[in-house]
DNA sequence: GCCCTGGTTTGTCCAGGACAAAATCGGAGA
DNA sequence: TCTCCGATTTTGTCCTGGACAAACCAGGGC
């Protein structure tokens, strides 16, 4: 067959990293060097992306490309991250437990089993207990364990799919309707993970809160337009680990002047964590973070 | 503040537009033409930052770009899809019954309204007939009415939600389990429309399949790795019809040799209208042809 | 210890050229 | 009049190689 590779566009795709990079890269590392085709374009071998996708891993833990991409030996497989995790909050150990048991079922891509065992803990702790003491520090396991290569890409898939699936049904199951405050919640173009926007609003349902979900992806005009037609008193984004953090500032900044000055603009996730505060813009570091704001504004426009 | 404008960035992402592209069409039609900055670089201004979105959304509908840029007029708004959407199947008529009440539940921001209905619905026509004559054809109007300017990206968004979570609280519902044939769900990087494949999974999950969903954008190599780890036995993929077509060929060509031989590749959904028979690739136009290749395949390996 | 400063790394942008695939047009033949 | 096929235009994507600012790092002075 005509399997002479992948081309550049579709690199950038399986790779998450730029056209702009990978010629970059090539001129100042000498790697990835590709095959030329017939008309002098870039062909990518497998194992070429396959290492470009460890490098990858290994830059979204902290380290340096020119590091990485020179290190001809394969020393890359047993880097640690340079920028190692925060410590879990206290007296979260004891909520920790049978974590390991949820992350064994999805390393053995035992779905029925996975859906099976987070129903259990849902109904032994609770709705509200489930969100903040088994998803969020699931996810933050999952995410650990993908950094390190201990757990495959469809294998996060995988989760995520499943767990977003259990907290929408819990959400569709909640009371919406007439409540206060109405809250939009939703995520900038280049953020595409939804799973801490779907615990939020959880929370924020459970509260009394009328979210409306969004999805990912709002154009920052369209969020704009979003909370004008449906009255919104609060704007609630999510940013994911994997979110470039130096974007942040400039984004919200642009939305909260595209925004009604009543309108009030949250963030949160873990994406945040490094961006200072802003005017007009409430840093949420953390679920309690969220509830704490959402009792807040309850109070002050009781 | 300091609000010149967006970067050329940011346009790409809002408008879905390349780098490339708005660089080219800058230098051949003269628009758009944004202001610059001090370093040189490009700021473009909400005006031509919403004019391109009408124009990208043009093009969706089959105009040529060349007309559309140099158009000085605002002929635009006044244009009508060159490429009319195919004329529903026969029968389909009495189905629609109601559809246009839905669409107006959306345009009037009712998601409370919007998610009783469609419950009725669906208590109503049951799992099967509801996937295939609410969900299916609505999706097919909204499309529509965002092509013609008469809903909203936010809109659309909240539909798309609102409608994902009806469909995956069902699918969560389904005895998941040891049945065959076993199925993986997903689509490729570029593909992040997810609701044809949840209405895949209702049908084929009612049916008797092992369905594993893996959500959108895997790239090729993990949707191999997942049929290998999984043993699936099928791998089907949707494609939109927002997806460009020329690339179908190549991805579905590159995934087949990608897959173990035993594994069956199926391909669906509204973006593979024009694709040609490829080998070993089973293309399926419209859900009833799903149901039938699934019939097919239980027969062949009863 | 901590803060400032100068050097290095790194991603993104720019210009302008090239080319193939797709769309369109035009003319020959049924 | 309609259909088909080859020529022509349109259009997206890739190319090279240069530039620069923001982020990062290291070392010196307090």
């Amino acid at each position: 067959m005509n399997n002479p590779g992948f081309d550049i566009a579709t690199v950038e795709r399986d790779t998450g990293l730029s056209k702009d990079v990978l010629r970059v890269w090539e001129r100042r590392y000498g790697f990835p060097l590709p095959e030329r085709d017939a008309h002098g374009e870039r062909r990518y071998s497998a194992d070429q992306v396959e290492r470009l996708r460890l490098i990858k891993r290994l830059m979204d833990q902290g380290h340096r490309p020119g590091k990485l991409v020179a290190a001809p030996l394969e020393t890359l497989t047993g880097l640690s991250p340079r920028r190692p995790r925060p410590a879990p909050p206290a007296g979260a150990e004891t909520a920790a437990d049978g974590l390991d048991e949820l992350l064994d079922l999805i390393r053995r891509h035992d779905a029925a089993g996975y859906a099976r065992a987070m129903q259990q803990r849902l109904a032994r702790q609770g709705l509200l207990r489930f969100v903040q003491d088994t998803v969020a520090p699931l996810t933050g396991r999952v995410g650990e364990e993908w950094e390190n290569g201990r757990i495959e890409v469809f294998e996060e898939h995988l989760f995520t799919e499943l767990t977003k699936r259990l907290l929408r049904q819990n959400n569709a199951a909640l009371p919406a309707g007439r409540q206060r405050p109405r809250v939009i919640l939703t995520s900038v173009p280049e953020e595409q993970h939804v799973l801490g926007l779907l615990m939020a609003e959880t929370l924020l349902a459970l509260e009394g809160a009328d979210c409306i979900p969004l999805g990912t992806q709002m154009p920052l005009l369209e969020i704009a337009r979003a909370a004008e037609a449906h009255r919104a008193d609060i704007v609630a984004l999510s940013f994911s680990v994997a979110f470039p953090g130096r974007r942040v500032p400039t984004l919200l900044q642009q939305l909260r002047e595209l925004l009604p000055p009543g309108t009030a603009l949250w963030a949160g996730g873990a994406g945040i964590q490094r961006t200072s505060p802003l005017p007009g813009v409430t840093l949420l570091h953390g679920l309690p973070d969220a509830l704490q704001a959402l009792a807040d504004w309850q109070r002050e426009h009781a």
